[in-house]
DNA sequence: GTCAATGTTTAGAATAGTTCTAAATTACAT
DNA sequence: ATGTAATTTAGAACTATTCTAAACATTGAC
């Protein structure tokens, strides 16, 4: 059970303000274990905990915490996006029945040698998604 | 420059009735290059070509070729769906600047062993997607 | 060929996730 | 405390996509 203060420092630290919603939404997002969430998902934790926040903060902290690199943004379903505590490198198994992201541990997965980028670019990322399907629809 | 049908039979045996906008759609999509295309532009294609279709053809057509192992469907940016001719296994580039994907030729990347899946579930697919920005965008 | 049955297309409405707007509120340096 | 800039908010707007149900095309039997 981390200190309120750890929060607001934390957020300080990204240069952001921390407002009541930002520490609130903070706690839930990074009190525990690592987690991947979807904007409504988060939205929806914030009112059953009471928490009077709206859905645009929601969504303008999840960005503004994705680009000060205290969250990353994950593109596995075209409907919606995921935000993934967890900032360090690693790769993701896609539950395609339940929508639900599961980490694979950097590791288990390794990326041979790359083409160059072109030239007046650079590798900004490498996403490795591995899609897991119920295994009774192959008949 | 393949005759009609060529495609007339590619969509037969696909088990889908060769309709006239199934055919033209084909055409656009399967005569020259492997492509990835989002539905809004192959429904430009199609329009500057004069043909007469609907924008939810379009959808419904990608939909079904897609379901028959024609085309693969491919997720990126959250905002728009891209489908890609080329149904082989193989990675990509993402070219975040102007939304366009490139092919990563099989080979050139390697994936190392994976987690098993789950009981009763197993891995439909593998996706790398390797994101290139610009790299005047990193002082 | 005709015809009925089934499958497909379509325009436009609806939906859903997300972003925008501009007014109200809050944070914080002085 | 006060003023200024940053933040939040409700609701409207936007955009990609899907739905609806009526019109139309394709097919296979005759
Ligand atoms: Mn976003
Ligand atoms: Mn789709
Ligand atoms: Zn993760
Ligand atoms: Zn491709």
């Amino acid at each position: 059970m981390r200190p309120n203060n750890y929060f607001i420092e934390y957020i300080r630290s990204a240069g952001l303000c921390p407002t009541r919603q930002r520490i609130a939404l903070a706690k839930l997002l990074f009190q525990g274990d690592d987690r991947h969430v979807t904007a409504e998902e988060l939205y929806n934790e914030a009112l059953s905990e009471k928490m009077k926040v709206s859905l645009a903060t929601v969504y303008n902290t999840l960005h503004q915490f994705t680009e000060a690199g205290m969250l990353r943004e994950i593109s596995v379903d075209t409907n919606r996006s995921y935000f993934d505590t967890n900032t360090r490198k690693h790769h993701h198994f896609y539950f395609e029945k339940d929508g639900k992201l599961g980490d694979i541990p950097d590791g288990m997965i390794s990326i041979g040698k790359l083409p160059e980028a072109p030239n007046g670019t650079k590798i900004k990322c490498i996403d490795v998604v591995v899609t897991i399907t119920d295994s009774n629809n192959d008949y």
